[in-house]
DNA sequence: ATTTACGCTACTAATGTAGTAGGAATTATA
DNA sequence: TATAATTCCTACTACATTAGTAGCGTAAAT
């Protein structure tokens, strides 16, 4: 059940990027630096992240990566899939046909559920609640 | 987010061992062929659920594998912990001194509150409960 | 023109996953 | 006591995924 470094990284740098919202581009040397992530290894995170309409990004100097809305308007289920696909703790979630036993398996349900439970987290928290509760005396270095 | 195969052939044992429960001791061969899993490989998994307790075996002829506790009293917690190990979306969560930062990282807020649903459910069902839903029209083939 | 920064693609090392394989130990039963 | 059935234990292997490196191309500010 982990979470790959690939989508925590992306949070992290999510989060960098809503907390300078509305201050201009930010450039991923900069996050990459306070996050302790590999620049290049960011790069192609963040890019993902582009793609998926998350941040949009500027070019050239005094360019940087901004975030697409207002930290209110991002779900972090929004980042996580697009990071990470669909939570899919197994594969007939999703794909009722993967297993011709789907419909009366009670396996599936329980994944089901599992599965609605982490979407319902992460579909009830915005990155502006995050740094709602970040408050003032905490940066958000972390896993 | 995916579950390992391991943990989840895992639980589809035990599933069938609910269900064969007080009918004596079940044959892996018996579960494997309903399952479609390899006994080999089955062999391997359910080592791991007899030294977590969560099942016993007899050895020799007509020997086999009984559930250790009825049903009612077995949690899917305590097989998929007995499997996988803790959730554990990120080893900060357990492991506040992984990162000198855990005590005020947001994202590990987040990554806390994830792992806290999944328990939740987990720790909310037993295989009781599973017999129960699945009602007299099913098997529990499945992934 | 130069510098800064993103954009793209390919490669690689390490790790974990999902098995396979063989045989030893134990027990029921004929 | 011999045989068959079954768990128990350990080692090996092939494949996929993950995490990260590397290099060069493209765009824009100054």
């Amino acid at each position: 059940m982990k979470v790959s470094t690939r989508t925590r990284y992306g949070i992290r740098a999510a989060i960098e990027l809503a907390q300078h919202h509305k201050q201009g581009p930010l450039q991923l040397r900069i996050i990459a630096e306070r996050q302790a992530i590999s620049v290049k290894y960011l790069e192609q995170l963040v890019a993902v992240l582009r793609s998926g309409g998350i941040v949009r990004s500027l070019r050239g100097a005094r360019g940087g990566y901004l975030l697409a809305k207002a930290p209110n308007q991002v779900r972090l289920s929004d980042v996580f899939h697009c990071l990470e696909g669909p939570v899919a703790t197994t594969e007939c979630v999703e794909d009722p046909e993967f297993c011709d036993r789907s419909l009366d398996c009670v396996a599936r349900k329980l994944w089901t559920r599992v599965e609605g439970a982490v979407n319902d987290v992460l579909d009830s928290v915005t990155l502006q609640d995050l740094l709602d509760q970040a408050g003032k005396q905490s940066q958000n270095y972390s896993i």
